[in-house]
DNA sequence: ATGAAAGCGCTAACAA
DNA sequence: TTGTTAGCGCTTTCAT
């Protein structure tokens, strides 16, 4: 077994010219051979073919993006994974240790990390393989973030961007060289979007007017609390924008749901709820997520109440865990693989005509009735 | 509002030599002025960066990584979304219409997306993103795959795959270019792995013979069948093992086993369990990973029997969802977002010391004892 | 502190 | 069918 890596650490890595050597043909050729193999001798090709080989020759990207004038690399920016960042965990163990541990359900369930946008990259991932094209990520964390999408931005055909990941300044700056798409940018409260670029976003408040309605007009709830999101959350205000929609339309007054002010994250739903709960129980809980809502249900159970007999919960995103708890939860899903396809669509359309009109698209979002908020009343 | 893009048709994007121009200095200085900023006086700094914003200059990765030789980008190749590449759906609508479904639980679930690469690609992002790195992706589908992740290598400082992802010959090519560390390539059958390579994996076997010996020691099982994976994976090969060293550590005849042939999805956990239960019903039902784990549990609970009273449940991976099914699922935990750190990092170790004897780690797992297979009999 | 000039490895005319 | 030759946009000595 070896005992040292594959490349010898003194190795010059082959380039064209190496290649055109060994196989006695000029560098053009090579590069006929692997752009356009059609356009040269069988002999030759197979010569080169050879060098290739044994060589271990391997084109450089960047000198071919460059002489080409395309990268064939799409990027895409988002805002930093919320759960890994702030820990700053040992180094692991590598021991063979194996340790077995009572995970039997204790309290609140901590948070786990934001699945939203494991499933945009999905989505984006799967379209960009499709057209072809590479995908390149970064979360960005940190004052490093505009560093690193300016850096970004340089290696890019075009790129992707999720609403509130870098400041606009830079956007519009970036989008002087190339497409840039702007991913989820609900309605801002007091500034404007940035002008001039693509959008592609989703429904939120249409998806949270229709819960709503399905809420108070088909199960008749007239007692309601809302389990708001962040204040500077644009998704947040946008499904309140929804659910105000709904009570205006079946003549109820806003002053009858009370606000709870959460995080979006999977404790406060817990602890802000618990708080409340402490005063008053609502026959419906309406919350601005599903990591609140989860939160929610688990605050419920400890202090006896029952889903959806005692009190509804609903949520918003149609997290796959949603599916499994006790009860199965109600809750707006939001197409986030389809958001991430969107985007790379958005900017490859854009890359293969410049001059087209702006796009501004918003997918249809789905209100997935289950136990925690019925289709009907059954408490009865 | 604009009605067209932010970059006009026509536009050249700006390079160093406009940069330069405007600022009326030379290229070299333009050069400092974004990488040593402290070797250029404070006047002609100040002219640049005008000039930069005025211009809307973002300077070319490509070239710079040609220039100096190295591209600040680590690549990460993993084998395709299943979930995602089978459908081919129809574009996504664009209608404002919000669809309210009955969305109440009938029959077996469906198969949810596969969250390990999720995990792991996060693990990777977030490292990268430590180290100063940017992360391109590429989930390899179909006969393509070879072909981009021989892209991907020419564009990379290194390079993190997956088990078979791509071919070994692929693999130990452009391996002979740049550092190429291998995840989760547990024991082959048949083939060596190969050789020359960084590997980094989990520690499957022992986390099932972990297990396996609880659940025949500590529980006192003796009859159990097990729900194993596709045949050529080796993962499932992993398990197995640790499932027979645990039963001969017992003392039991690895023929008390009855074998299972499942595809590590979920719908196939729960038919393939369906059609077992018709015939008998054991104490404990290990399954290979968690997704059977689920399915596994659907069919039981379809059946009327009860988990854990009835019989036992086991899964292997850790996923999220294991703690809100009802019971709670006793699992493996594999730490895959720290494999995805584990492996950037071997990657970047392998960049700043080529000479460095080949690692090869494998990360510790974790036994989660939850409800459908507790700590203690709980039953009687 | 700044400029001139030589590449980095490849593609794409244009010639032959 | 194949070779020659300009760049692509940047970094980096080496001078000044």
């Amino acid at each position: 077994m070896a005992r040292h890596p594959v490349r010898a650490a003194g190795d010059r890595t082959p380039t064209v010219y190496d290649v055109a050597d060994r196989a006695s043909v000029s560098i053009a050729t090579v590069s006929r051979v692997l752009r356009t193999p059609d356009a040269v001798r069988e002999a030759t090709r197979e010569r080169v073919l050879d060098a290739v080989r044994d060589l271990g020759y391997v084109p450089s990207g960047n000198a071919r993006a460059l002489a080409g004038r395309k990268t064939g690399v799409i990027g895409l920016c988002f805002p930093g994974h919320d759960a890994l960042e702030e820990e700053d965990r040992p180094a692991p163990e590598l021991t063979d240790g194996v340790r077995v541990v009572d995970d039997r359900r204790r309290g609140a369930a901590p948070q786990s990390p934001n699945l939203y946008f494991d499933e945009v990259l999905r989505g984006a991932e799967v379209e960009a393989w499709r057209r072809g094209f590479a995908l390149m990520v970064a979360a960005g964390r940190g004052p490093a973030r505009d560093v690193i999408v300016n850096d970004i931005a340089g290696r890019v055909d075009g790129l992707a961007v999720l609403a509130r990941t870098v400041s606009d300044d830079l956007l519009v700056h970036v989008a002087r060289r190339l497409p840039v798409v702007l991913l989820a940018d609900a309605a801002r409260t007091g500034a404007e979007p940035p002008d001039g670029l693509d959008h592609v976003s989703v429904d939120n408040a249409a998806g949270m007017q229709a819960l709503v309605t399905h809420v108070v007009e088909r199960l008749g709830v007239r007692d309601l609390v809302y389990v708001a999101g962040p204040a500077d959350s644009p998704d947040d205000a946008e499904r309140q924008r929804g659910l105000f929609a709904a009570l205006d339309a079946a003549g109820l007054d806003r002053a009858v749901v009370e606000h709870v002010r959460g995080d979006f994250r999977r404790d406060t739903g817990d602890a802000a709820v618990a708080d409340l709960l402490g005063r008053r129980v609502p026959r419906a809980l309406v919350c601005a997520n599903d990591q609140s809502a989860l939160g929610a249900l688990d605050a419920l159970r400890r202090r006896g109440l029952r889903v959806p007999d005692d009190v509804y919960v609903t949520g918003f995103d149609g997290l796959d865990v949603g599916r499994f708890t006790e009860p199965p939860l109600t809750t707006v899903a939001q197409p986030m693989a389809e958001l991430g396809r969107a985007a790379v669509r958005a900017v490859v359309d854009r890359l293969a005509d410049p001059g087209a009109p702006l796009l501004s698209s918003r997918l249809p979002v789905q209100v997935l009735l289950r136990e925690s908020c019925p289709p009907v009343d059954t408490s009865m």
